[in-house]
DNA sequence: CGTGCCAGGTGCCTT
DNA sequence: AAGGCACTTGGCACG
């Protein structure tokens, strides 16, 4: 651990009006981050309205032009503005007003502060490339390297294929040469799903003529969901997350143990 | 703006271990918020896996139990934790590391500082209301304290009405006297919003018996839907949002003036 | 507490 | 730029 503080660093204490301008401005041009922690008020004026009166809170103003506002609670900010923000920092007597617009859509966010406690800046480096394991998409991909995996004498035909009604996850052959359309679901299957899986059918049916399977692959199937399915002629199939990660990593390489439970269980 | 620092905010620039550690546990034992700033790799097991190398980052640690880590970019934190999570703070060698998980689901977000650069704990005081206007649910409002902005001589019946098949905003009936089922989107209706409403429509017409109108109702139809619409024999209605929050301030008082494209116009 | 549905959804990708 | 769709979706309101 480095015990020298980061010379990129500038933190402000209770900075006065004009500090805190100045840094704020400062900031923004050199392609810092900047947090502040202070008393304010927040209004926003866009796709729909929102006022927040007056109230201790975090704020970031990123360099990209994304800003937060963050109060003691919850996991979503409270107000924001996406990356490709336009900000804008003034005095208005004794507090300091921070805009960050954008034209499209037209909307802006609008902060007041009459108290700031703390202002914070500096350049962080980040180059390090996320990825996230088993979503849909790795699903899809774990049945196109192992077909088996969805049945015995599967063949992947297509996958993501657009048809006129959307994309279908899957396109394949079964064991007895029937097309089979397949619709995955990382999580519980709903009735959306099952819908977007017969819209998909029936414009593949326009296409073709011969009959066409449907099969909802998920790790589950939101309950009264059965009765839709069966009515409309679908499958549903249970998808083995742990199969499905496994055939990734055969495929990609590198591993990652489970010790979560472990952990829960020490605390 | 007040010139003294607030007495509940602790500021550590480049702690060591020990300190930051201490300053975690006691940050969090006070209900405190705590922010960090360093270098750390993020690991998550859960719902789904993802990694994160080093780099320079925000942690936002909230004293409900919700935690989020923000990269220099972007609006929505790489990786989190909903409030309600456990947190665990540890040495591990020369790093700090931070576990926050729960149960339900049985996820866990692993944190690892070979460096902060910052770390800032205080209780922040956040009382005020956050209100939010003319949303779905504010146009719905709107037509119920006048009906006459959806058509002349429309009556509300009820709004919010559950049926087997899930939520009707509105309905009503019209100058004819027929039954109108509404369903309002507060942008651009898609062709999810029309098989909704054709949903409702047909589990309204098993219950009754009677013809059912049904009515889009957004400020605009996506392209290729009115083919759909005009098979299922449905209508299309632009809303006008500018109405109905005229509508809606004229019931609740108090007035917002769009000064929004001067602002967009001065920068 | 699960279940359904909206969101200032956001993000990602394709035409 | 617009459309389609998944998301560790989050959030709320209701059974």
């Amino acid at each position: 651990m480095r015990l020298y503080p980061d010379l990129g660093l500038k933190v402000f204490q209770a900075p006065s009006i004009g500090v805190a301008l100045e840094a704020l401005k400062e900031g923004f041009r050199k392609g810092e981050l900047t947090i502040i922690i202070g008393r304010l008020s927040v209004d926003y004026h866009g796709r729909a309205r929102s006022k927040l009166g007056f109230g201790e809170r975090v704020v970031i103003l990123k360099p990209d032009g994304a800003l937060l506002v963050h109060r003691p609670h919850g996991h979503s900010p409270v107000n924001w503005q996406p990356p490709g923000s336009i900000f804008d920092f003034k005095r208005l007597g004794e507090k300091i007003v921070i805009n960050a617009g954008r034209s499209n859509p037209l909307e802006k966010v609008t902060l007041t502060f009459d108290r700031i406690d703390l202002l914070v800046s500096s350049r962080l480096r980040d180059d390090a490339e996320f990825s996230l394991y088993v979503d849909e998409h790795d699903i899809r991909d774990a049945l196109v390297s192992e077909p088996e995996l969805f049945e015995e004498g599967f063949h992947v035909v297509t996958k993501e294929k657009r048809v006129p009604s959307g994309f279908v996850d899957l396109i394949g052959v079964d064991r007895e040469g029937r097309f089979t359309v397949i619709e995955i679901k990382k999580g519980l299957a709903g009735r959306d799903s099952v819908i977007q899986l017969k819209r998909y059918i029936d414009g593949l049916k326009g296409e073709g003529g011969a009959a066409v399977r449907g099969v909802i692959l998920a790790s589950g199937l939101a309950r009264g969901c059965q009765g839709l399915l069966d009515s409309l002629g679908l499958e549903f199939k249970r998808v083995d997350p742990r199969r499905c990660y496994e055939a990734l990593m055969k495929r990609r390489g590198g591993g990652l143990q489970l010790e979560l439970s472990r952990w829960f269980i020490s605390s």
